[in-house]
This record gives C-alpha cells, sequence and structure tokens, in this order.
RNA sequence: CGGGGUAUAGCGUAGUCCGGUUAGCGCGCCUGCUUUGGGAGCAGGAGGUCGUAAGUUCGAAUCUUACUACCCCGACCA
C-alpha cells in the first residue's frame, strides 16, 4: 500500500487529486487552470478516443476540424448561448508582441489591436453553423454528420484536475437533419452510443435522461445526459447531447430546398464528451491503493515481472515471459515485461498496483522449475498462483472477469446508493447523509427545483428517459407530479 | 469573483511568533559494494537567489506592502 496517500474515507478529494498526480496522469501547469497531461493519462485518453471514435464511424459520421477563434460578432447571433457562455470566455485582442520601452521583456503592441476581437471556442456551434451554411443548399446534402476532435476553453473560477479545467479537450458532434424527428433521433442515438461507450469500456452504468430547463446546454430545445454516481455519493455528468432545433439554423440563416421544393431551416443536433470522462473513470473505480484500470481502457493490460538473482535466471526467466508476452500480444493484449533491473520486485508491484494495471504476471526461479506463475487481478488485490501453460488465455480471460466485475461492482455501488424518497424530510437525511441517486416526485417548476437546489445543493440530474409515468406528490411543494426525477449533489 | 489558509532542494517538511555565522531533516537523485518472491542495507556525494517584486534594517527565510500560484469553503460550470 502506498504510504503518503489520502484514503477515501479520510478525505475523499484529497484522495483524487492525490491519485492524480501519483498515478502520474496529469499535472497543474504553468497556466493557471490549465492542467499537464501526462503521458499515463493521455494513454487513456487516448483508448477513449479510439472506442469513441469508431462508434462515431459506425454511426455515419465524420470528423473534420474548425479554427479553435471564433469571431465575437457571430456569438452574439443565437440569444441564450451567449448568455450561456458570455461569462466564461477568453477574448484574443491583440495579434502582436513587441519589446518593452525599458528592454525588459514584451508587451503587447497597441497599434495590432484586432479589428473584431476573437473568441477561444468555448464550444463551436457558431463557427460550425456559420460554415454549415455555405454547405447546405437541398435535402440532398442532409444529414450532415459531423465530429471534431477539439480543444476548447472556459475560463472557470475554481478548477480541479480533469473534472474541471479552463482548457480541455473534447469532440463535440454537430449534425444537420431535414426533419425535426430526424435530429431528435440523432440526439438519442448519440446519447446511447455514450451510454455504452460508458458501460462497455469505462465499466461505468449511468442513468439516462433529458435535462430540465435551468440545466439545459445553452441554446438548446432539449439537452439529454448521461448521470453516473461517484463513490462519494456525488452525481457526474459524462456526456451530453442537445437537440438545437432550428436555432441555430435561424441565428446563422441555415435552409435548405425540401423535396416539396419550399424553403426550410435545417434541424440541428450537437454531443460531447470531455477529458472529464478521465475523471470519472478515477472515481469510479479506484480504492485505497491507487488507480483502478478497466482492461479496455487500461494503456497496459498485463505487466510481466520478473524475480531474478542472477543473470542466468534472467536469461531463462525472460525466454518464458517473452513468449508469453507474444502470445498475448497477439490476441490484442497490450503487455510490459518489466525487466529492469534499476528497481526491485516489490517496487515494481507496488508501482503498478498503484497506477492501475489489471494484471501482473510475476516470474521467478521457482516458477520455473514448478512451470507455475504468478497471476495478480488489480480489482480485487487476488494472488494465484497457476500453471504456466495456456496462460494466455487464462489471462484473457481473466481480463474480461475483471472488465466484467468492475462493471457489477459499480452497478451494486449505484443500487445501494439509489433511493425512492417520499417526503422532504427523508430527502433531507438522505442528501445530508450517503448522498446518492435519490428518486423523487418533482412539481415540474423551476422555482421548486431552485428552492430544493438552495436549501440542500441538490439538483435535478435528470428526467429519466423510458421510465413508466407514476403519480406522486412533489417531496418539496406538495403539488402533483406525473413521474419521479433523479436528484444528487453534482460535480 | 468573495471568505479562509499555504508557499523553504524534484517531493514532504523544521526554522518564521521573538531578525543575527556555513538554512536542518526524511524521501528521492548520483557513485560503490552487498542485495532482489511486496516500496532493500551500508558508505560516500550532488542539489537551495527560502514563491516573485519592492520596502524597513548595520543585517531579512523571519518584519511590512503588493503580486502570483496552490489548497479548503461559497457563487458559476462539462
Amino acid at each position: 500500500m502506498a504510504k503518503d496517500f489520502s484514503t477515501r474515507e479520510e478525505n475523499y478529494s484529497q484522495w483524487y487529486n492525490d491519485l492524480v498526480i501519483r498515478a502520474d496522469l496529469a499535472e497543474n501547469s504553468a497556466v493557471r487552470g490549465c492542467m499537464v497531461i501526462k503521458p499515463y493519462g493521455f494513454a487513456i485518453w487516448e483508448k477513449m478516443q479510439a472506442a469513441l471514435d469508431k462508434m462515431f464511424k459506425d454511426t455515419g459520421h465524420v470528423n473534420a476540424y474548425f479554427p479553435i477563434f471564433i469571431p465575437k460578432s457571430f456569438f452574439s447571433r443565437e440569444a441564450s448561448h451567449v448568455e450561456g457562455f458570455a461569462k466564461e470566455c477568453a477574448v484574443v485582442t491583440h495579434y502582436r508582441l513587441k519589446n518593452a520601452p525599458d528592454n525588459k521583456g514584451v508587451v503587447v503592441d497597441e497599434d495590432a489591436k484586432l479589428e473584431e476581437e476573437l473568441i477561444v471556442r468555448p464550444t463551436s456551434e457558431t463557427i460550425i453553423w456559420d460554415t454549415y451554411k455555405n454547405w447546405i443548399q437541398s435535402y440532398r446534402d442532409l444529414p450532415l454528420l459531423i465530429n471534431q476532435w477539439a480543444n476548447v476553453v472556459r475560463w472557470e473560477m475554481r478548477t480541479r484536475l480533469f473534472l474541471r479545467t479552463a482548457e480541455f479537450l473534447w469532440q463535440e458532434g454537430h449534425t444537420a437533419h431535414a426533419t425535426s424527428e430526424e435530429a431528435l433521433n440523432e440526439a438519442l442515438t448519440m446519447l446511447d452510443v455514450y451510454a455504452t461507450f460508458a458501460e462497455k469500456f469505462m465499466a461505468i452504468p449511468v442513468l439516462k435522461g433529458t435535462k430540465t430547463a435551468s440545466e439545459r446546454f445553452a441554446g438548446a430545445i432539449e439537452t439529454f445526459a448521461i448521470e453516473a454516481l461517484m463513490q462519494d455519493g456525488k452525481a457526474l455528468q459524462a456526456g451530453t447531447s442537445h437537440f438545437l432545433g432550428q436555432n441555430f439554423a435561424k441565428a446563422f440563416d441555415v435552409k435548405f430546398l425540401n423535396r416539396e421544393n419550399q424553403l426550410d431551416f435545417v434541424w440541428a443536433t450537437s454531443w460531447g464528451v470531455s477529458t472529464r470522462l478521465l475523471g470519472a473513470l478515477i472515481m469510479s473505480h479506484s480504492d485505497d491503493h491507487g488507480l483502478v484500470l478497466p482492461p479496455k481502457l487500461a494503456p497496459t493490460q498485463v505487466v510481466i515481472v520478473p524475480v531474478f538473482k542472477t543473470n542466468e535466471q534472467l536469461g531463462q526467466i525472460s525466454e518464458v515471459a517473452r513468449k508469453i508476452q507474444s502470445s498475448l500480444q497477439q490476441s490484442g493484449i497490450s503487455v510490459k515485461y518489466d525487466d529492469r533491473d534499476t528497481q526491485k520486485p516489490g517496487w515494481k508491484f507496488t508501482e503498478y498496483e498503484f497506477k492501475g494495471v489489471p494484471v501482473r504476471l510475476v516470474l521467478g526461479p521457482r516458477d520455473l522449475e514448478q512451470g507455475t506463475i504468478e497471476v495478480f487481478r488489480r480489482d480485487t488485490l487476488e494472488k494465484d498462483i497457476l500453471q504456466v501453460e495456456d496462460i494466455d488465455r487464462k489471462v484473457i480471460h481473466l481480463l474480461d472477469q475483471i472488465q466484467e466485475n468492475l462493471y457489477q461492482k459499480a452497478i451494486d455501488f449505484r443500487e445501494n446508493n439509489s433511493h425512492m424518497v417520499d417526503t422532504w424530510e427523508e430527502f433531507l437525511q438522505k442528501i445530508e447523509g450517503p448522498g446518492g441517486f435519490l428518486y423523487a416526485h418533482w412539481d415540474g417548476t423551476a422555482e421548486t427545483e431552485a428552492k430544493i437546489k438552495e436549501e440542500t445543493k441538490a439538483t435535478i440530474r435528470v428526467i429519466p428517459l423510458g421510465q413508466p409515468l407514476a403519480e406522486g406528490k412533489c417531496i418539496y411543494s406538495g403539488n402533483p407530479s406525473s413521474q419521479r426525477v433523479i436528484f444528487a449533489r453534482a460535480y
């Protein structure tokens, strides 16, 4: 077990911060609010990207790239959009520096003021819709299904590595459709893609639902989201998908001729997930021994550690180890054989454990004699001595089991921390206590939602999709309600 | 952005209240030897403009002011 490392119980948020740093995922940079994603953290992000990108392509999308800068005037075209983002925009006002008069460093050259200031994109709807205007004339140009992988900047007051940083990496899909139904379907399809990704790859169960008006994306008609429950009982929005109606089409005058030869505005969606997913991943599975990664996203899925005294031993062990390595690699498993003699085995065990490598294989002289190998699984911390024959098949099976076990554990956790709540007293008691997802009736008004948030810091995470309606009374106002919504304190 | 706190070697810290030699310790790092099945041991060694800037003083890590960064709590947000 790692020393000098907070436990979840002692201080959950300290535990998270320590973990991100100590597992070499990311660190704070010289720029306020911006992080450096280190190679190990970035490797996880790359795996997420690869899986998501494939899912996007499989659903008919293509990638493109739009500028990081957006003319200021574009922003004001869509009223609620400006309002939503105005407070957190970085603005470029000049394009040149010059030597300071006293020759100490450089200053902004006031003569190089931009005619029109540029906004560093907090999201790309405006620049993209201004571009789509030229790409779309006919229903034959639709649907337009484009995604971009990019960085965005939102000038946040308080930042936390991965969870909220001033600059972050994400993907944003922006689609145009001929009909409202088709666009709405697209938004829901992508919500499903996100949910599938979260569950199959990240091993995180998520709730799918609709956001209330107050939590809606600036400029959207409807915002859908997936919500995950973290180990401290707080919710984390892990992805959003928006049905934008014709709002941006109208703001940017994007019209097409339909089959009836009539001019109409196109229907739009946008959807995104960000490096915040790394925060979700960490907080869902990791423990007091460090990071725990689901095999499907682990940069190194299997590490092989030799234990040896002499070079002859190392040679013999390496022969077996490399055979295992290459046969696993042929099955698409990423395997690291760590034969460094600069670190001791015990040091390596702790290190890989901390970094969440799902499976560790240890080979020593005893194993060579007996034809065995030690297998350690990170999720349960269990150690087994197995026969070395067929070890590749056993390991592949074990990786599947670990993936499944992490998902099941996360589901169990969520079940144990989801509660039907019917009275205000119960609501208060639960929200102040263990937290979790609270299923409660709500009268549907923004006033009640705001009051509850004010008094408890709990927000409506989603109005669940596909849940049967059930009459009830609002836990706060007592007014009639047609279904339960999900409350939680959130990141 | 409001309230509170912190800043001394790569990391963690002592010293700061009460100014006074070469700023101490642990981890890590380098060299050598012995070690290697859960973070090795011994010996030697390198590494500091005490966050930045200005001020007070014969003298500042220590006192004053401003700035910056980070942490905690609020407001805002993916």
